[in-house]
DNA sequence: TTGTACGCGTTATCAC
DNA sequence: GTGATAACGCGTACAA
């Protein structure tokens, strides 16, 4: 139970801490006889490094933060980003500190926190925004940062995105095949990364027409947005949802305005989840492996830390899964 | 840019290491002249302790573990309850280190992990489960851990739980009071503590039979588990599922049985969520405020560092949510 | 090839 | 009361 320390090792060992470090680290400088008997007196003893005092010699704290927007609560794929992106981290010995921010202001607040505290080695900045203040901010802290978003949006920072592109190609694609010519898109907010890639994206598919209406993905609002989009003359034959639950909502409100899923309209959503599969009927849903994305980003971050990164990269592509609603 | 420290300090304000020290901490020791020049020189040169020298000095890390399962990436209130939780830790400038395991196994090792590793000063085990290994283990084990869960589960440890039996008292009520004798519930699988204090609960309410079907709540499973409930001759009147998820393709299931909700059959949730309120119908629920459940929580875990909390207690009450579908 | 000293903040122990 | 000193724990640059 007493808790073993280097110093102990050495005495045992009859040799100096420093002596013990090289040994047990594998570094050179030790003979390898004077290794062997370190390295059986350290398992005999069971000893494990005491991690401050490791943070505190060496220039790393093998601790990676992330800071997510309390609103994110409602994304379901959240936790399974973060699943991801741990999942790497801790094959690599490194933890994960999380912190939750009100606002962009907080969360800043946090990373010059951390900075000054030498409490990470890195941070990964996700939901990346238009004109990121967290962007513009990190770019000059001593605080090596990786977005997870779209590289266009890192502001020169290294970043690890999702190819949203594809993801509206193949959509598109989709759609035009089965003659939907009109399209709604009940999106997130607009100054979201996200959105905007794909506002871009959408302006330059060929062959169809998107009416946009951005909101803040409440049920309240995603009912509003569906009863304008279907009230009109010209109405869209097909919509896009952001995230299942308003995909659900959506469901719902089309439902109430007596109008059939997908005869009368065919529903998507962007961003798969378990949701998607049990609603009546299934939603046709495109997205990427939200985990296997996590784990991209938990590579990018750790190449950073290592000096291995450079710029950005695309992590994942959003694939079609076409179920019952389209 | 260079880091300043206390040496620093010291040198520019004359004294010791020590004295700057207990004069930055407001511990007594130091004149009021030369507690006031310490933090003076302090503050101009903008210093902030470095957190790995505060944790190798110190016996406290001022940091939370906390491990959840991989599964747990599929309940939506997880977050929630994670965002309550970090709400109060950082409001008392502790930081939350987050693992997620794939079994029991890698759980229990990397508690022991942290343990020898002094990297926590306690960590937080939910999902609780009857005859849980990790209560057994950290019950031995050195480092501090509260239960997120029934205290009779707990078998020993700190514990802050919800009040189940007064949640399955309001839903009986609710249910008894529409005229429902029979009911189902579709379960999350019965090895869970939550599950295993329910079950109890509903067999010790008096005017309703309960019909359980414990599954792992995959749309799969659930749709298999209601057309078994409403396929035999004395059919439950209604049917409980274990969050909205769940809920969600119960109502589908029903659907395709050619049901209505809740004409037919009225459905319940266990676990409100933001998707129960954008269903057709929307649906009825029980649950109580998941992020103010994690913030008793939060506020558990530090009394327990601070040797303020012994035993169990609740932590939250859940309460009855009425919508169309019931 | 091995030993020594230093960095970092807190605190127990000591000298005045 | 007031303040200095040393120890904690590890990694590593440097001396021996």
């Amino acid at each position: 139970m007493a808790r073993v320390t280097i110093t102990e090792i050495a005495r045992r060992a009859g040799v100096s801490k420093g002596a013990v470090s090289y040994a047990l680290n594998g570094q050179p400088g030790v003979s390898a006889s004077t290794r062997a008997r370190v390295l059986r007196v350290a398992a005999e003893l069971d000893w494990v490094p005491n991690s401050a005092a490791r943070m505190l010699s060496g220039a790393r704290t093998d601790t990676i933060g992330l800071v997510l927007a309390r609103g994110a609560t409602r994304e379901p794929s959240v936790l399974e980003f973060v699943a991801g992106m741990e999942t790497v981290l801790a094959r690599h010995a490194q933890v994960l500190l999380l912190r939750m921010a009100s606002g962009v202001d907080e969360e800043v607040a946090g990373y010059r926190k951390w900075a000054s505290e030498r409490r990470v080695d890195a941070v990964v900045v996700v939901e990346v925004l238009v004109d990121d203040p967290r962007v513009a901010l990190l770019g000059s802290l001593d605080l090596p940062a990786l977005v997870a978003g779209d590289p266009g949006l890192a502001g020169g920072l290294a970043a690890v995105g999702v190819d949203d592109g594809a993801g509206v190609t193949a959509l598109v694609e989709h759609l035009v095949g089965r003659g939907h010519r009109t399209v709604g898109w009940v999106s997130g907010p607009a100054h979201l990364g996200r959105v905007h890639v794909r506002e871009r994206a959408f302006a330059a598919a060929e062959g169809i027409a998107v009416r946009q209406h951005a909101t803040d993905l409440t049920g309240g609002a995603v009912d509003a947005a569906t009863r304008e989009l279907l009230g009109g003359d010209d109405r869209p034959t097909a919509i896009v949802y952001d995230g299942g639950p308003a995909g659900v909502a959506g469901l719902s409100a089309i439902g109430r305005l007596g109008l059939r899923v997908p005869d009368d309209v065919a529903v998507v959503v962007w961003g798969d989840s378990a949701v998607c599969g049990v609603t009546e009927p299934a939603l046709t849903a495109v997205g990427c492996d939200v985990a296997a994305y996590g784990a991209a980003v938990g590579e990018g971050v750790l190449g950073l830390v290592g000096g291995r990164l450079r710029g950005g990269m695309m992590g994942a592509v959003p694939t079609l899964r076409v179920r019952d609603s389209s």
